[in-house]
DNA sequence: ATGAAAGCGCTAACAT
DNA sequence: ATGTTAGCGCTTTCAT
C-alpha cells in the first residue's frame, strides 16, 4: 500500500499559506510510486522507465515540488557549497574574484557560502574562531582568500578531508593547493619599469608584511634592482590599506631627499599613494614621481589615475581554483596543485614614456 | 544498553584520514549519556546537568565533535542561511553592503549564501531561474539587492513563507519588505545643489530604466526644477553601466549646445561620466560642467574625483534589513515593511563653491 | 525497472 | 535532568 504517513494535506494547497514544502513522499503518492522512483527521477544518471520519469514529473509540477538540498547533503554527504572567505571587500579585486568565483561555481552546481573575516589585525584566533563555523555547514571545498591566516587553519582543513585553494596567498603548509600570481616576476617587472625610465631614488611601499604577497613582489623587485646595481632609496607598510598608504607617503615625502619613483605594493593602496603625492605633498605624477602598481583592478584604467601596474589575471585565478576544487571534489583524491598564473605589465600614464 | 550501531571505529582515529566526522552519537558512547543529553548540551537553553555537561564536554573535544548544521537545519527546519542576490559587483556599493551584511549576520549566528545574477540584461527569466538554487537550500531569508527582478519572484518567495527584502529597490509588490534610501529626496537635493550653484543647461544621465531607483532619483530631480521653474536640457541613459555612461555623455556633448550641470543617477557612472568630460570632451570640471553622484562609495572621496554626490547610508541599510529579516525569522510574523533610510549631501569638489 | 527499508546526524516530544 | 523514540527529506543498497 502507499499509505503515507505523512498527509498530503498542506502540500495539496501550494499556495500562499506555504508553510510545509511538499515532500518526495508527496509526489510518490500522487504519481502512484515509490519515492525510490521520484529520487530516481530527480537523478541524473538512474535508471527509470519513461511512464514512471513522465508520470513523477507531472505530479511534481502539480505539487510544485522542490527538492530539499539539504536532506539530500546529509544523504549524499554532499553540500555543493564551498566556503569563500575573505578579508575584506575594499579592494577591488576581491569583489571581481568573488563575482568570478562565484559565477564559474555557480555553472557547476555549486554555490558559495561567503565568509568576511574582517576584524582588524585578524590573526590567528580570529581565523580559529571561523573555520567550526565554516566546517559545521559540511562544505565541500574551501577558498582561502582572506590576507591572514592560520597555517593551523589549512591543515585543520586537510585533516578533516577538504579541499582548500590559498587564493592569492602561499602558506607553510605543503598539504593545501595554492593559486597564486606570479608575484616574485610581477615586481621584477615593476623595478624594470622604472628603471628603463630613469629612475634614480626608488621606494616601496609594502603591504602586509607577513603576507606571501607582498613579501614575493617586493623581493622579485629587489632582485631586479640588484641585477641593475641599485638599491632601494625608501621603504615603507602601508599595510594594504588605503589610508595608512597615504599617510605613509606623506611620511616618506617629507624628508628632505625624495624618491623619484615608487613601487606600491598593490593599487588599492597606489591610488592612495597617487592622492598623497598629488593633493598632500603637491608633486606631479608621473613628473616628479612615477608610480607603479599591483593588480591592474578596475579603477587602474580610470581617467582620474591611469595607473600603470601589473595584472593580475583574475580571471585565470578564478579558473585555476574551481578546477582544483571541482577536481579534488570529485575525484577524491587530494594532490596539493600549486598554479602561478602569468602576470604582465600595463602600461598607462603613472610612469613616463619611453 | 549504550550499544551504538555506529562503531567508534573512525572517530577515534581524529586525525588525518578524517572520513566519517565523529557525531553526536560517539559522543554520547564516549561520554556514557544519551544522544539527547549531547544535544542539550550544545542547545544554549537547554537544561543539562553541570557534570553531564563537562562529561560531554570533555568528550566532545577528545574526538574532536563539530555539530552538522546540516542534520540540524533538516531537524530545526532553520538552516541560518540567508541567501543574498546581487547583479554584479562592480560598482563598490554592492561589496561594500554585503561586507556589511555578511558581518552583521555572521554576528547573530547567520551566514550569507551568494547568488550573482549578472547575465546581462537579466530579465525574468533569469532571476526566476536562481529561486529553485536558491530555495533549495531552505534559507532562512533572502535578500534581493539584484537591479532587475521578476515581481514574480518577490511573490513566490513569500509564498513559499520565507522572509524576503527587496534591498534598495522597491517593486509592484506588497508582500516583501523593501529597504531603500530616500531616493526622491535625493534626487531634490541633487537638484537643489545644482541650481544654488547658478547651472543653467542641467543634464541627467539615468541608470536602468526599469529601476526603481533611478525612477525615483528622477522624479525628485524633475519635481524640484520644476519648482524653480527651470526644465531638463537634456537626458540619455547609461543603465548604471560605466562604459555606456562615458558614451552617453560624449554624445551628449558633441551637440552643439551643451548642458553645464549633470546630475548622475550614481557614483559608480560619475566617473565614467568624468572621465568623459575631461579626456574625451577637455572640458573642467566643475568649471565648464557641475557633476552630481549618488551613493557616495568611497571612491567618491578618492583625489581623482572628489565627486559631490548624495550619500546612502548603506550601514544603516544593512542594519535595517538584517533587522526585518530576524524579525520576520524569529517572530514568524512576517509584516511586510517598508524602511527608507535619509541621505544627505557630500560636498565635494566637482560642483562651484557658492 | 521498481519498491521496501535502512540510514545520514540531529532535535524534540514524551516519558521517567 | 535524562533517556527513548520518532521523525526531518532524501538516497541507496538489496530484493524482486
Amino acid at each position: 500500500m502507499h499509505c503515507e504517513l505523512r498527509t498530503m494535506t498542506d502540500s495539496v494547497k501550494a499556495g500562499p499559506p506555504g508553510i510545509g514544502q511538499t515532500t518526495l513522499a508527496d509526489v510518490a503518492a500522487l504519481a502512484g510510486v515509490s519515492t525510490s522512483a521520484v529520487s530516481r527521477t530527480f537523478t541524473p544518471g538512474a535508471s527509470v522507465a519513461k511512464k514512471t520519469r513522465a508520470l513523477v514529473l507531472d505530479a511534481a509540477k502539480n505539487l510544485g515540488y522542490r527538492p530539499n538540498a539539504i536532506a539530500r547533503t546529509l544523504s549524499t554527504r554532499k553540500s555543493r557549497i564551498i566556503g569563500v572567505v575573505v578579508s575584506y571587500l575594499h579592494n577591488q579585486f576581491y569583489p571581481t574574484v568573488i563575482e568570478r568565483l562565484s559565477q564559474l561555481l555557480q555553472a557547476h552546481g555549486y554555490h558559495v557560502l561567503l565568509f568576511i573575516n574582517s576584524d582588524t589585525s585578524s590573526s590567528d584566533e580570529e581565523m580559529d574562531a571561523l573555520l567550526p563555523d565554516i566546517l559545521q555547514y559540511q562544505v565541500d571545498g574551501i577558498v582561502l582568500a582572506s590576507t591572514m591566516m592560520s597555517s593551523k587553519l589549512a591543515t585543520h582543513c586537510r585533516s578533516v578531508g577538504i579541499p582548500v585553494v590559498l587564493f592569492n596567498r602561499v602558506a607553510p603548509v605543503k598539504e593545501a593547493s595554492t593559486v597564486t600570481s606570479d608575484n616574485y616576476e610581477g615586481g621584477r617587472l615593476a623595478a624594470q619599469i622604472l628603471l628603463e625610465r630613469g629612475a634614480r631614488r626608488i621606494g616601496f611601499i609594502s603591504g602586509l608584511e607577513d603576507s606571501s604577497t607582498t613579501q614575493d613582489r617586493e623581493r622579485g623587485f629587489l632582485d631586479e634592482l640588484t641585477r641593475h646595481h641599485k638599491r632601494l632609496f625608501a621603504r615603507i607598510s602601508g599595510e594594504y590599506d588605503f589610508t595608512l598608504a597615504r599617510a605613509a607617503t606623506c611620511e616618506i615625502f617629507h624628508r628632505s631627499k625624495r624618491p623619484d619613483a615608487l613601487f606600491v605594493a598593490n593599487d588599492h593602496m597606489a591610488f592612495a599613494v597617487i592622492d598623497a603625492l598629488r593633493i598632500d605633498c603637491g608633486l606631479d605624477v608621473p613628473k616628479d614621481v612615477q608610480v607603479v602598481g599591483f593588480d591592474n583592478v578596475p579603477q587602474a584604467a580610470w581617467g582620474g589615475y591611469q595607473l600603470t601596474t601589473i595584472e593580475q589575471d583574475s580571471e585565470q585565478m578564478a579558473r585555476a581554483t574551481v578546477a582544483i576544487l571541482l577536481k579534488h571534489i570529485e575525484s577524491g583524491i587530494a594532490v596539493p596543485q600549486r598554479v602561478v598564473t602569468p602576470v604582465r605589465a600595463i602600461m598607462r600614464a603613472t610612469t613616463l614614456s619611453i
